[in-house]
DNA sequence: TTCGATACCGAACATTATGTTCGAGAAAAG
DNA sequence: CTTTTCTCGAACATAATGTTCGGTATCGAA
């Protein structure tokens, strides 16, 4: 099944690869010229558009790939520490914290659209399982409760690599799930 | 203190931010070329550049103008409709209703990256205003809870536009509502 | 080890968009 | 009417993208 690749061929992906993640936690994406990885990778002109047709191709190319652990976090072991919550909120925390500089550079505020996109598209969707099988008697639209928590999340884990991690994955988790959960307005009456 | 303006200079940024808003509706952001905006307003190109230093600029330079609502949204009239609630969600909706296009092509999933971040800044520093006001004994950092709900409406309103509208403005801040101040805990126990 | 296939190189080239310059001409302000 | 300054257009420099092609190096299989 599983077609042997050409030597050559894993070897250039490889070093566009690396030279691309590189370059992402040095300067922003959008002022990464295709010129810049190749040069950092020496590769060829040709060589890079006989592989990918630009850019975000090679990007999106490496999603799948070993070291790009951003989508894979949701699928990691440490996951089950989040059962029975409505959100993966200990384990993102814990695996952004590990690769603190790559989430900085790929969801950080200046971060790359294409990657906040693809994760708040997959938070929505892993949401939403967890709402079916949680909670599954919450009486409001399926997809506007999702959305709604999906884009909360992404704007504190933003908020938080912005600003040099303020809290512990632990606390965030707890200080999430309150709000989550209680709702603002037990979470005001029960003020020590 | 309002010094007289030029009328040609009048004339040529009210031809260009037309245009540009034209265009905008049109077609992808990034994908609008100065080109397009000098031949849609029929300006010469030093002009152009006699005025902003590149697209971007223009586009914000137009932020504060008559026509460019969308951060304006905040200080209307119709604002005082969310009086006492920490999101300004009702008047957000029907504005968003009233110019849809508009919202749909600034701030919908295809939508600018620089607008939605102006956006989602001012939603926060609005949120919090509200939060000191109406709530002010939360037990949790107010950037913290600010940013959830500022990115929890971002997502939502997102979500909203690029599904042509599935509820009405009262709907959504009905809902919205629930689960900010209920939470979810109680929300699915409070079924019928 | 040999040999055929194919991936890489690099240099040149076409294309496209950006941003600048400058002098002539048009329009505004007083 | 005169002075000021804004606009025009065309040419130019720069920078990045994406393609082409023949020579060279490397691979995989016999």
């Amino acid at each position: 099944m599983t077609q042997k690749v050409d030597r050559r061929i894993q070897r250039t992906r490889q070093l566009l690869h690396k030279a691309l993640i590189e370059l992402i936690m040095e300067k922003p994406y959008d002022q990464i010229t295709v010129q810049d990885i190749l040069d950092r990778a020496n590769i060829g002109r040709a060589t890079f558009y006989a592989h990918f047709p630009d850019k975000d191709a090679l990007l999106l190319g490496g999603m799948d790939e070993d070291h790009f652990d951003i989508r894979l976090y949701l699928d990691e072991a440490e996951i089950a520490v989040d059962e029975g919550k409505l959100l993966p909120c200990y384990s993102l925390f814990r695996h952004a914290q590990q690769f603190y500089p790559l989430y900085k550079a790929m969801l950080g505020g200046n971060g790359i659209e294409m990657v906040k996109k693809a994760f708040h598209k997959h938070l929505v969707h892993a949401i939403e399982q967890r709402i079916k099988r949680y909670a599954p008697t919450v009486s409001l639209p399926l997809p506007l409760v999702s959305h709604y928590l999906a884009g909360a999340l992404m704007s504190l884990i933003i908020w938080w690599l912005d600003h040099e991690m303020p809290h512990s994955p632990e606390e965030m988790d707890t200080m999430v799930q309150q709000i989550v959960m209680l709702g603002l307005e037990r979470l005001s009456h029960e003020q020590s």
